[in-house]
RNA sequence: UCUUCAGUAGCUCAGUCGGUUAGAGCAUCUGACUGUUAAUCAGAGGGUCGUAGGUUCAAGUCCUACCUGAAGAGCCA
């Protein structure tokens, strides 16, 4: 009849009414003690605090005891109590304790101690379980909501771009083959080229690179809308700032210009940033103390500043005279040159020492879909420059005309044949709209304060890395 | 992919000018301790020095190649 409900430690951490009979399940970060009582410290991975079980061994089995070493997991029902020594408000005086899983301590990987982040990477089936990925993947979690939230508050509809695609339209980089034909027996045509006729969609297919041009169609019907889903660069990219799969957010919006959109992307992370401050108090706490001091400094900076806004032209400007005052850069800066990451980490570092948002770059260093402006040699491009972590958005109002996209795209060498279906936009009901792309992860870096991909996202996919 | 640095105990590292039997802290195990907070104290076990060649009387140490990891760069989100 009265069977005790087990409660999450998070929960328990804020109640008082000692007395109560609680039950809890989760698993041994620590144990200590002397011969009398022994203390373990359990996390149930509800929050980064542990909650204290006291254990009077005398009351218990031998061989149990044995069992409660760090990795165990275990059941506990007891007496919630108000501790009488320092470091904990409550804990709970076990009465009854069930092994669910032991975990031998002398191949248990994780131990009490401090392990560094490489080798956490190793065991990445394993690092969930630490202090740091734990509150690395409540905040990824909360992260994902706020997305889901801000866009949904603004009217915005969650729209499923297909991960298997047959177009590599953006030109973002090396994509990862998909296919069933036999690899060991390739068949070959007349032309000794590879017959995928014969493979599963009856023609050569990807993993996407991008929900772009999908998110365009939707928004040429829906108004707004937005993906958020899993993108894949084959590009050999060997940095703490890439990774082969990563989740990309993209917002695409109708009626929205240049103008708009970068107000919507300023809103969209200030957001996100604010929800990270209200609802992840307690791991971004741990964060910072373990790993970056200035972390809350940084976010609360984000969200309290208007970012920089200006022209390419006029970045160009800043680092010409930047250069005539002394400052050195390893790669040439004149207009027309992409700029480096030496560049954007200068104008957002040192001269702005803010968030920047680029505007306006030259159209040959841009992609065939962003709308030409009328001096005939800049599109309407915008990039989110961020301190520590580069460009964290990239976005554009669309070229809508329809000739100044097919014209732009033979020039860039997109074959029109293949993204009929992407014109036909610009066929029927053209509209101006723009959006935007941002990497989920690289948020994470921002908001984590972690200084490697690899560690906000559970399984790292990266070149000759997919192990987990 | 390029450049640089690194790889020694389960983890983090030290190891001098190439020279006898490769060390420490933590972890683990055993013992001590009546409330611990990364508990403390005493003791014990634990090594193919990344792999393969080479130089040398002698290689953890020097050379070459490869593998793996990290940082910076390129590409980008």
């Amino acid at each position: 009849m009265n069977k005790l409900q087990k409660t999450r430690i998070v929960d328990l951490l804020q109640r008082e009414d000692f007395g109560t009979e609680v039950q809890v399940k989760g698993w041994v970060r620590t144990r200590r003690g002397n011969k009398q009582v022994g203390f373990i410290a359990l996390n149930d991975g509800s929050t980064i605090h542990n909650i204290q079980i006291v254990v009077e061994l005398a009351s218990f089995d031998e061989e149990l005891l044995k069992q409660l070493t760090t990795g165990a997991c275990i059941r506990v029902n007891g007496v919630l109590a108000e501790s009488p020594a320092q470091g904990q408000k409550a804990e709970i005086q076990a009465k009854e304790i069930e092994v669910y899983g032991i975990a031998d301590p002398n191949t248990y990987p994780l131990q009490k101690k401090g392990h560094t982040l490489e080798f956490l990477r190793e065991i990445a089936h394993l690092r969930p379980r630490t202090n740091t990925f734990g509150a690395i993947f409540r905040i990824r979690h909360e992260m994902a909501q706020a997305i889901h939230r801000f866009f949904h508050e603004n009217g915005f509809y969650y729209f499923h771009s297909p991960i298997i695609t047959a177009s590599d339209c953006e030109g973002a980089g090396q994509m990862f083959q998909v296919t069933t034909l036999d690899l060991y027996n390739l068949k070959k045509n007349e032309k000794a080229a590879i017959d995928y006729s014969e493979d599963f969609f009856g023609r050569q297919t990807s993993l996407t690179v991008s929900g772009q041009l999908e998110a365009e169609l939707a928004a040429m019907a829906l108004g707004s809308v937005y993906t958020f889903g899993p993108t894949f660069r084959a590009e050999n990219s060997n940095t703490p700032r890439h990774l082969a799969e990563f989740w990309m957010v993209e917002p695409e919006v109708a009626f929205n210009e240049i103008q708009d959109n970068i107000d919507l992307a300023e809103r969209f992370i200030k957001y996100c940033i604010k929800w990270a401050l209200e609802r992840c108090q307690d791991d971004l706490e741990f964060l910072s103390k373990m790993y970056d001091n200035d972390l809350f400094d940084r976010l609360e900076f984000v969200v309290k500043n208007q970012f920089v806004r200006l022209s390419y032209t006029e970045g160009i400007k800043i680092l010409e005279a930047a250069i005539a005052k002394g400052q050195k850069f390893e790669f040439p800066v004149y207009w027309g040159a992409d700029l480096a990451s030496e560049h954007e980490r200068y104008l957002v570092e040192e001269h702005f020492k803010k968030p920047v948002i680029l505007t306006d770059y030259p159209k040959e260093i841009k992609s065939f879909y962003m709308k030409q402006n009328d001096d005939g040699k800049t599109v309407r491009a915008m990039d989110v420059l961020f301190p520590k972590i580069g460009e964290i958005i990239g976005g554009s109002q669309r070229e809508e005309n329809y000739d100044k996209l097919v014209s732009r795209a033979k020039e860039m060498g997109v074959p029109d044949k293949d993204i009929y279906w992407y014109l036909d936009t610009r066929r029927y009901g053209t509209a101006p709209h723009s959006g935007f792309g941002l990497g989920f992860e690289r948020l994470l870096l921002f908001v984590t304060g972690m200084a490697n991909i690899r560690d906000v996202i559970p399984f790292p996919r990266t070149p000759r890395n997919a192990e987990f």
